[in-house]
DNA sequence: CGGCGGTACTG
DNA sequence: CAGTAC
DNA sequence: GCCG
């Protein structure tokens, strides 16, 4: 809104006398100009470093995770009015497994993470599940004689172990207290058994989230849990019943997920838990109240809630009015914590059927994926080789970003991205961004999500989003994240400048919420003030018209020093990108040393470029003796706004390795150097390296021998990576 | 269950 | 060295 | 969050 405004109205003034004085472009290299500096002198009126910092909203351009550091997941869970409604105690007639659960929970009472040895082999519930895991879904997804499967059992449901094996232990591991939202509810699945693993998980996390998991259906089930594959007629005939007894809640597979989602009971009325064939009692609003004293659950609004309703509402006091109202009941409630159910592993979080039916696959057939061609099938990906698994070997054209047949589904996917990028989840961040660019390639729209897990680079958890967003349209999970209070402030915060996680979060904790808060208060470096001051324009896109006027007075003053010196534009630019974050300019000299360029560039273009003002602050220059870069800000004659500009220096030498790395994007920097490292070589922007020893840990003996690091070309082709222009390395 | 890019500058 | 940036 |  307002950067972008005042830098164009800044343009177009500049626009007028500044164009006609220079008129440079990126190749007219050789005209030397003095009046250059001379013309630069004459509108030194300008007004620098305004400190008026307003708070805009620009948010940091996704191109390039940053921090080193792993952090964990952060907590997204917004304070929520709690519902006074108290829940009830869990009534009298226990079964065994509420008992069980009761018992173990006192024994996991010290702790939230609980293991329990069992040492009764598996039940098998279904006649129809053989325990052999085979490539196809299991049996009892297909259609499932409801008669004849699932005898009512009298034994208690358990999480079964895979192999089936004897002892087995699992983790489950208790949410905090006070996020278990199902604290108190009873659950039966249908099919009740956890020879699924897609439905083994979800009772997992019921359980975990607080909900007890009945063995058979019986007067203190307050919900069932549906598969997708049947539907309510199933259900009745196989629970022997006409109708339900009143009360009880009856949704499809979702409807856990989706509350753990939004860490509450959700409403469980909307469609999208609809079990087929069933209907809701009452009118739609009215949700079945289970029985009395069940924890009641607020409905959303029957229409999905468009999503910047929400996000605006986000203002502590409102969020009891429409959306947000939660009955976390749970949190209140004082009944025993139901607790670990079962035993027996838990072999992968995430697991869902294809993806142990894939490994499984692969792990009984090695040869099947990675060898020679043909044989192929409909496995999971179709790469007939291993290096197809680099970004860098597709060529996207860029072209079918925004109207390819994923269009929709890639803007919330990217949103999500951001989210991540922002908590500084930088692995969750990678993989949805891997993810996003490998959905950018399909040719054909992905609603689903086995058609989803086919795509390598995403997986279940991904894949399963994809789906929602194609049904729903959108994300809930992301309305919900994006009111956090303290994660906007470190949002805030972390696009300063010099400021990154850690900084940020001691801001916060000192109590520090806005920018004005920290310049009048908090101690800052020298660059974070500059970063402050220029909050704005540090965050805000350059046109690309502004990068090559930029470029052009560098290009201009260091010919003036030496005609031989070559500039090139780096960074978005040089892929083609109508508009980049900063500006980069690689900075190299045919023939002559690094020391050479360094001297040059540090001893005489910089100062004479600050002097001019033109550059107008450094904030990371070279110090060392191999150093390379000088980082810092400029400013366009009659423009008030300062850019970003670093400077590269790079020997001849190492021309090619350079404009690979500052050409990127950084998916393709990473991948490239990932294939790299599988070849046993080393790439980074000096150039490709053979042979590199790496001792035990990660700490290499030897640099390796130079490969190439001239040629970019060169540097592709030893790679085996066939060529590809700037414009085509948007990953 | 571990790995996930590799380097340079500041303080 | 940790933190930050690229 | 994905992959080997």
């Amino acid at each position: 809104m307002i950067a972008p405004q005042t830098s164009r109205d800044a343009e177009a003034k500049k626009k007028i006398g500044f164009d006609a004085l220079y008129a440079l472009d990126n190749e007219s290299d050789e005209a030397e100009d003095d009046g250059l500096l001379a013309s630069l002198q004459k509108v030194q009126g300008k007004t620098l470093g305004d400190p008026t910092i307003s708070l805009s909203r620009s948010r940091r351009t996704p191109g390039r995770p940053p921090g080193s550091l792993v952090r964990s997941k952060s907590n997204i869970i917004p304070a929520l009015s709690l519902s006074t409604q108290q829940h009830q105690k869990p009534r009298n007639t226990k079964s065994p497994l509420e008992l069980l659960n009761e018992l173990s929970a006192a024994a996991a009472a010290t702790s939230t993470s609980n293991s329990i040895v069992k040492d009764t082999p598996t039940l098998q519930h279904h006649n129809t599940v053989t325990g052999v895991p085979s490539l196809e879904k299991p049996a009892d997804d297909g259609k499932m004689p409801p008669s004849s499967a699932l005898p009512a059992s009298s034994a208690i449901p358990m999480i079964k172990n895979k192999k089936g094996k004897g002892k087995q232990v699992v983790d489950i591991k208790l949410v905090p207290e006070d996020q278990r939202i199902f604290q108190g509810l009873h659950f039966y699945f249908f099919p009740n058994s956890d020879t699924h693993p897609g439905r083994r998980q979800r009772i997992i996390k019921a359980i975990e989230y607080g909900a007890s998991w009945q063995d058979k259906f019986n007067d203190t089930v307050t919900h069932i849990i549906v598969d997708r594959d049947y539907d309510f007629e199933q259900l009745l005939k196989y629970l022997k019943l006409k109708e339900l007894p009143a009360g009880i809640v009856v949704v499809n597979e979702n409807y856990t997920a989706t509350c753990m989602d939004f860490y509450k009971l959700v409403d469980t009325s909307t469609i999208e838990f609809r079990v087929k064939g069933y209907e809701p009692p009452a009118s739609s609003a009215t949700i079945a109240q289970p029985n009395p004293s069940q924890a009641s659950e607020v409905s959303l609004q029957l229409k999905p809630v468009k999503r910047k309703a929400v996000v605006l509402s986000s203002q502590v006091t409102s969020e009891a009015s429409l959306n947000l109202v939660s009955s976390s009941a749970a949190s209140l409630s004082n009944s025993p914590a139901p607790g670990v159910l079962d035993p027996q592993q838990v072999p992968n979080k995430d697991e869902d059927e294809l993806d142990t039916a894939i490994r499984q696959a692969k792990e009984s057939h090695p040869l099947a994926s990675d060898d020679e061609d043909d044989v192929e099938g409909h496995k999971r990906r179709k790469t007939n080789n291993w290096q197809d698994k680099f970004q860098c070997m597709h060529k996207h054209t860029g072209k079918s970003g925004d109207q390819g047949p994923n269009a929709h589904t890639l803007v919330v996917l990217q949103e999500l991205a951001d989210h991540y990028d922002q908590i500084r989840d930088q692995w969750r961040c990678k993989s949805y961004r891997q993810a996003i660019s490998a959905l950018r390639k399909q040719t054909t729209k992905i609603s689903t999500k086995e058609a989803a897990m086919r795509v390598y680079g995403i997986g279940s958890s991904i894949a399963e989003k994809i789906e929602e967003i194609v049904r729903t349209t959108h994300l809930r999970k992301l309305d919900f994240a994006k009111l956090d209070e303290r994660q906007q402030i470190l949002n805030r915060f972390m696009k300063i400048y010099g400021v990154g996680l850690h900084a940020a979060e001691n801001f916060a904790s000192a109590g520090y919420k806005t920018i004005d808060d920290l310049l009048q208060k908090a101690e800052l470096t020298d660059n974070q003030r500059i970063g402050i001051d220029h909050y704005d324009d540090f965050n805000s896109r350059v046109p690309r018209a502004e990068v090559e006027k930029h470029a052009g007075i560098v290009k201009k003053a260091l010919k003036g020093l030496d005609k031989n010196y070559i500039v090139n534009t780096m960074g978005s630019y040089r892929r083609g990108a109508q508009d980049s974050g900063d500006i980069d300019l690689l900075i190299t000299k045919p023939g002559a040393s690094i020391d050479e360029i360094r001297t040059t560039v540090m001893d005489r273009l910089v100062p004479l470029l600050t002097k001019h003002k033109f550059l107008v602050a450094a904030l990371a220059q070279t110090s060392q003796a191999d150093g390379t870069k000088w980082h810092g800000a400029s400013c366009l004659p009659d423009s008030s706004t300062w850019r970003r500009i670093d400077l590269l220096l790079v020997p001849e030498e190492e021309l090619g390795a350079a404009l690979l790395y500052f050409t990127g994007n950084d998916i393709f920097n990473r991948s490239m150097r990932l294939l790299a490292s599988k070849k046993g070589m080393r790439l980074n922007q000096r150039g490709l390296y053979k042979d590199v020893l790496r001792d035990y840990g990660r700490e290499k003996l030897s640099e390796g021998t130079l490969v190439e690091g001239k040629d970019e070309r060169k540097i592709f082709e030893a790679l085996g990576v066939p060529w590809r222009p700037p414009e085509h390395r948007i990953c």
